[in-house]
RNA sequence: GCUGCUGUAGCUCAGAGGUAGAGCACUCCCUUGGUAAGGGAGAGGUCGAGAGUUCAAUUCUCUCCAGCAGCACCA
């Protein structure tokens, strides 16, 4: 006789097994209505579930977070029905809910197209329409697997067989069609809405391996109301004026072309971004103790083989035979047995070599080497992504050599170090990551259980939350990974840091310890930033173009009403730019709406408006990006303010 | 690299089997206007590259290249 504890506390005893549906309908009639599930101490259930002993248990809206997970999960599989309803030759596989929707993967020889979304989604309706009950059966596994197979549903029945053997064969009937699931579902399909959009479709591996086939992977979105979904597109427009790539262009920041795909032509404006980057983050290493370096570019192939990278990534190293081509037909040959050279893919035993030179003290350690390391990796086609994703990119690089009971104050260092320089930079969605050990590694158990607790117990200390990555570590060490947001919600790794025992083993560094025995350093490899060109995309749009003043290209436009004031602004612009500012004065002659107009699309953070009162005052009309408003002030408190806010945020 | 889509003026895009169009930007002229587009004129394109079908291709077909979305990859 189970007696109900409601999440409020209430106790119901009832005198029978009760089910979701009847507890609801017990509490009021409008909760009946609204319930789609419910969680049993803790875990979701089918509202049917049928409860027989005293448990807490708290019935499930579509309001609720939980809900909209049920009715996205419900969603997918609505999907998968109205296509094998329109496209009977088509196989199921899996359908899993994910952050603002849901895809389904299907495996069909004729190929999807966008065109036929619309079709797709009448379908779905129309099954939401006709309100097809929810029920669940369990099969026996043999004959579970048997059933998929005759139907041809080889996919659903490989699932079955990988399942573990304890495991439940649950399958969920939505009217006729019914899909192998691990529940739990709404009571019947009305409940799922019309709040819902296919979004794109794309090829995915089976099992998410090259090896395997490609399916056809339809995304949708789906939300508990029009309104939820409505802000949802809005939300993806907004994100898409934000977009690097774009901004890049409108503010001729940068450009890329074919002839160097995946390397960036910084324009004038864009350089000045990074020039200025480039000098905060170098005064934030030299302030931590870092020392800089510079390495060379190309390096021979030898150096990469003893390192270890050529075996496992000449692949995407771009290799250059030492050679003098023949160009006299139109290619160019080279001597089969040219020395090779490798365009450097990393920094790290470029560094090793300079620690190498000389004999090292442990008195030299902890020795902090920086370089702005300009790297070029072979990355495949499909990689590239604006200049998040390049093949030519600068590293904020610096490698630790210290020994091992060094490496969690050099950690909590790091940790404190990145952690600034992302607050400096206005960045407040960061997300941690320990990536542990991987299935293919070298070292012991008790190696792993050690650095992976120096890690984490570093962030711990640094009063850091973090997720741990299983299985993502490199295969020598584990490491931390500093994860940013783009403007669309994509998650792009940044800063890292790296344990690495094996490198100095290879490239044979040493020192003299305390007892005069040598010994093998450990590196960090660490990086805040990351790649230049990968973090100011994400500054670009982390601010919407709208940089702080400190990174903005031109900081300042003085510009005239009629031509009256040009000798005054002339006089205005140079006054800033003797102070350091990057401003200039635009005399054109447009009307001053036109002006404003131009340079707020230009994202100019400051424009100072001078007519005739200005010029015989000595004041300036001064003008904000984004307000509306401007103040008319002196020149020099106009400076003032200007410079204030121009400095670098390390500086203030 | 894989799947699907796309490639027309500097930018955003329209168009059609008979060798191209708009808006903005650009150049020149008029306009001296107080905070998000004043008016007029002009210039600008081998329609991504190559091959094929056709009397005729930028349009149809194929191959390649690049971009976009996702997958895989990311030392």
């Amino acid at each position: 006789m189970p007696v109900i504890t409601l999440p409020d506390g209430a106790e119901r005893a009832y005198d029978h097994p009760v089910s979701g549906a009847d507890i609801a309908a017990d509490i009021s009639k409008s909760l009946a209505k609204k319930a789609i599930a419910m969680k049993v101490d803790g875990e979701l259930m089918d509202l049917d579930h049928v409860v027989e002993k005293d448990a807490q248990v708290a019935l499930v809206t579509r309001d609720d977070e939980e809900g909209l997970e049920l009715i996205r999960h419900d969603a997918a599989h609505l999907l998968a029905q109205a296509v094998q309803a329109l496209y009977p030759d088509t196989q199921v596989t899996i359908g899993p809910v994910i952050e603002d929707g849901f895809f389904y993967d299907f495996a069909r020889d004729e190929p999807f197209s966008t065109e036929d979304f619309e079709k797709i989604e009448q379908k779905m309706k129309e099954l939401v329409d006709a309100d097809l009950p929810t029920r669940k059966e369990v099969w026996p596994r043999a004959e579970a697997i048997a059933r998929f197979e005759a139907l041809g549903e080889h996919y659903k029945a490989e699932i079955i067989r990988d399942l573990p053997e304890d495991e439940e064969i649950k399958v969920y009937h939505h009217g006729d069609w019914y899909d192998l699931c691990r529940g739990p579902h709404l009571p019947s399909t009305k409940h799922i809405g019309k709040a819902f959009k296919l979004m794109k479709l794309a090829g995915a591996y089976w099992r998410g391996d090259h090896r395997n086939a490609v399916l056809q992977r339809i995304y949708g979105t789906a939300w508990a109301n029009e309104k939820q979904l409505k802000q949802y597109l809005h939300r993806l427009e907004e994100a898409e004026k934000r977009d690097h790539r774009k901004l890049g262009k409108e503010m001729d920041l940068f450009h890329l072309q074919d002839e160097a795909q995946g390397s960036v032509f910084w324009h004038p404006n864009g350089y000045t971004m990074w020039v200025e980057l480039e000098a905060y983050i170098r005064r934030r290493l030299n302030d931590d103790g870092y020392v800089e370096v510079k390495t060379p570019q190309l390096i021979d192939a030898k150096l990469w083989e003893k390192s270890g990278h050529w075996g496992k990534y000449s692949q995407n190293m771009f290799v250059v035979p030492d050679d003098v081509p023949d160009t006299v037909s139109d290619g160019a040959t080279f001597d089969p047995d040219a020395k090779l050279m490798a365009l450097k893919p990393m920094n790290c035993p470029a560094h090793v070599q300079i620690f190498n030179q000389g004999i090292k003290s442990y008195r030299d350690l902890p020795m902090r080497m920086a370089e702005f390391g300009c790297c070029h990796r072979n990355e495949p086609h499909g990689a590239l992504h604006g200049i998040m994703r390049v093949r030519q990119f600068t590293q904020d690089d610096a490698h630790i050599f210290c020994r091992w009971d060094q490496i969690a104050e050099e950690t909590k260092k790091f940790c404190a170090l990145a952690s600034s320089v992302y607050e400096d930079l206005g960045f407040e969605d960061v997300r941690i990551a320990l990536a542990t050990r991987p299935e293919m590694r070298i070292g012991t158990d008790e190696e792993w259980d050690r650095m992976e607790r120096v890690l984490g117990d570093a962030l711990t200390d640094a009063g850091l939350d973090y997720e741990v990555l299983e299985g993502e570590g490199a295969f020598y060490a584990p490491k931390l990974e500093y994860h940013l947001r783009d403007a669309i919600g994509r998650s792009w790794q940044c800063g890292t840091l790296q344990l690495d025992p094996l490198l100095p083993e290879r490239l044979d560094a040493t020192f003299i310890d305390e007892d005069g025995s040598k010994q093998r350093p450990v590196m960090l490899h660490r990086a805040i930033l990351g790649s230049m060109e990968r973090f100011i995309g994400m500054l670009i749009e982390n601010h919407a173009g709208r940089m702080p003043l400190w990174l903005s290209p031109t900081q300042a436009v003085v510009t005239t009403i009629t031509s009256d004031a040009d000798a005054y602004a002339q006089e205005v612009a140079e006054a800033l730019t003797k102070v350091g500012l990057r401003a200039k004065a635009d005399t054109r002659n447009e009307k001053i709406n036109y002006k404003v107009r131009e340079h707020s699309n230009a994202k100019v953070p400051a424009i100072l408006v001078c007519g005739g009162r200005e010029a015989e005052e000595r004041t300036v009309s001064i003008r904000r990006l984004g307000s509306k408003e401007n103040r008319t002030i002196s020149l020099d408190q106009a400076i003032d303010e200007l410079v204030k806010e121009a400095t670098p945020p390390d500086l203030r």
